[in-house]
DNA sequence: ACTATATAACACCTTTTGGTTTCATGTCAA
DNA sequence: TTGACATGAAACCAAAAGGTGTTATATAGT
């Protein structure tokens, strides 16, 4: 279901903050996108290319109603983000394991 | 790029391939740029410059060792990726809300 | 049918990005 | 000191990103 010819990935459809806005707003409701540039210092065109880069990457998704065009939040690729950052999770996670070990020893040290 | 006077925030830092590389390289060891440039098919001064990005954002650390500078990963920043991602759980956790925001939006047509 | 509206598509401009080559600086080793 | 190596900095360039306004098209309501 999945089509992999997406335009733009995930990683660079949230490098900018207009884009995760729209994300964070289109997760509040499904909306047109006369009424989502109200919430954007920018043009409606400006804001529909966003949208557009958006759609690509699978992260949002058009719905005609009538003559609007009433977009919503699809999470899912936002699934490859979190299997990405699980890579990295052993880092911190190693960090506090660190931690705890330096404690650990220093007091069986002790005794 | 020549003028970066802005820091880099580790959303834009990530969005490219070759910097997502170099965060799993780095996280393997610790390695000097003429090393890292070894496993990219672009110059050291490219790498060197995606590096730099790298270091605005958080995302690595230069050590100076004799002659070296050597890179390291430090995984702190991402934690602000896992928090901006972990607002979105709730739409693959509960399997329920696009259902709700569908019928929500239906009854506002009015059909 | 006509008019107003919603939005996509097009053309264009400016800034940023990712890459190059060249040069300067600093460090190790004869 | 001389020379080789590691790196950063600067100048430059092509392409992409991000913005603008202006059409074109389809639909709703009268």
């Amino acid at each position: 279901m999945a089509a992999s010819l997406l335009k733009h990935d995930v990683f660079q459809a949230i490098a900018d903050p207009t884009r995760r806005q729209l994300l964070r707003l289109l997760g509040e409701q499904e909306m047109p996108v006369t009424a989502i540039s109200g919430h954007f210092p920018m043009s409606r065109t400006a804001v529909s290319k966003h949208l557009r880069i958006l759609a690509d990457a699978g992260l949002v998704k058009p719905r005609k109603v009538g003559r609007e065009t009433r977009y919503r939040l699809e999470p899912e690729p936002l699934l490859e983000l979190k299997r990405w950052l699980s890579y990295y999770e052993r880092f911190w996670e190693n960090k506090m394991s660190a931690l705890q070990r330096y404690v650990e020893s220093d007091e069986s040290d002790g005794a």
